[in-house]
DNA sequence: GAATAAAGTTAAGCTTGCTTAAATAAAAAA
DNA sequence: TTTTTTATTTAAGCAAGCTTAACTTTATTC
């Protein structure tokens, strides 16, 4: 049976294993969700014998086509909510994520249908991670990269920002550096690996740390 | 601390004391919860100790102002919810409740009052009911009386309909006998109490049953 | 005012999803 | 290869919110 905590956790194992590219371990799950990883344990045997995942002891988890199915339908709910709830009730690029973290475990098929028709069957969420589709496939996302990977003399464009931490969102909305600006890499410190990018003729400067978290696409020229 | 079924035993609890006038019985919040009534026992102990309710050995229990102040919080997300569901998303009469009944539970303040402003601070919910405001205070409903208590001659005005049962909304969805609907009492059987009205030029029969989940106000003519 | 029926409470136990502490396996270092 | 460190699992236990079954109180009927 579905209940919150094993939505979350296929979610968790998605996204990990959409950025690790292998299978996820019990330390990161735990780290991701805030729990022990002896609660990762017990969750893991639970959904292996649902068939969600397949599990063997020591080697970590991963996503059956069902489980991958299931952790689809919840990310599609958390990201459409949060467009909509962007977008029609005008809540903040900062405010939209803890929100959607619940609504996405409480909300029918039917009402996601009506909430995806509204909002005209989008592609991509505020911050602009791409929209798993009804029938389950997903957008296709630009070239995209972390900015930490940038060098000096590039142009790019702001795609997409790690949306879990939303005190880094307000930085950025603050400051005006907002999805899709375009922008120039004008210098990177060996010092410190921080960039200093140059938009509407700023300049600003970020960390490793917020340049890891906020990714990009080279614009062609 | 608050949790959903705490949310929902404050809510029942209310509603109980709003049309039977007295305190909220141990077999009655156990039929309306689907529970056991041990389950009702069990947690009027809890609520009474946070000072929500007043609870007596074997004399039910009554909300306090507190728990009273809670209950309102949830009803008004519900109803907020049901209205903004049928304005918005075009869901229709029958669908919101059960929909409302999960996102209530999950809505922050915050939320809620952006819905109440989109919705430009509705007073009542789709089918009828007054909506709580923020401030606490409940919008006055028209003198209302159930339509079971209607005689033949009165002319009347569907103001509120029970909620809870989806087959009878969507059946006056049907025929057509919605919320706001003028009518005039056309006869009543001695034998089955049933009732018959005319609205539109139609003449519909409604059972006893059904008659007491519909309310009315009488209009003046 | 007994006897009976109905309503409410207590006791014991179950499931879910956690925890901490101890044990064990795997990986890394020496 | 042996030792040490790190990662994972197992074991025992807790809280919430239920259940059923047995028991007690209150209400109703004669
Ligand atoms: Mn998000
Ligand atoms: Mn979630
Ligand atoms: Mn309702
Ligand atoms: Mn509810």
């Amino acid at each position: 049976m579905s209940t919150i905590s094993k939505e979350n956790y296929l979610k968790t194992i998605f996204n990990n294993s959409i950025d690790s590219g292998s299978n996820a371990t019990a330390t990161k799950l735990a780290n991701d969700l805030s729990v022990s990883t002896a609660a990762i344990t017990d969750m893991a045997k639970k959904l292996s014998e649902e068939g969600l995942v397949t599990y063997e002891k020591y080697r970590g988890m991963e996503l059956t086509s069902s489980g991958e199915k299931a952790a689809l339908k919840i990310i599609r709910r958390h990201r459409l909510w949060e467009l909509f709830l962007k977008e029609v009730l005008e809540m903040s690029w900062s405010e939209v994520h803890d929100e959607a973290e619940k609504l996405e475990h409480h909300t029918s098929e039917f009402l996601i249908d009506k909430i995806d028709m509204y909002l005209n069957y989008p592609d991509f969420d505020p911050h602009g991670h791409p929209i798993p589709r009804k029938n389950g496939t997903i957008p296709k996302t630009p070239n995209v990269m972390p900015l930490s990977q940038g060098e000096k003399g590039m142009f790019c464009e702001f795609v997409r920002v790690n949306d879990k931490d939303s005190e880094l969102i307000d930085y950025l909305a603050k400051v005006g550096f907002i999805l899709n600006s375009k922008f120039e890499v004008v210098d990177k410190l060996a010092f410190d690996k921080s960039l200093s990018i140059k938009f509407n003729n700023k300049i600003l400067s970020l960390s490793k740390k917020i340049t890891e978290s906020i990714f990009i696409r080279l614009v062609k020229n």
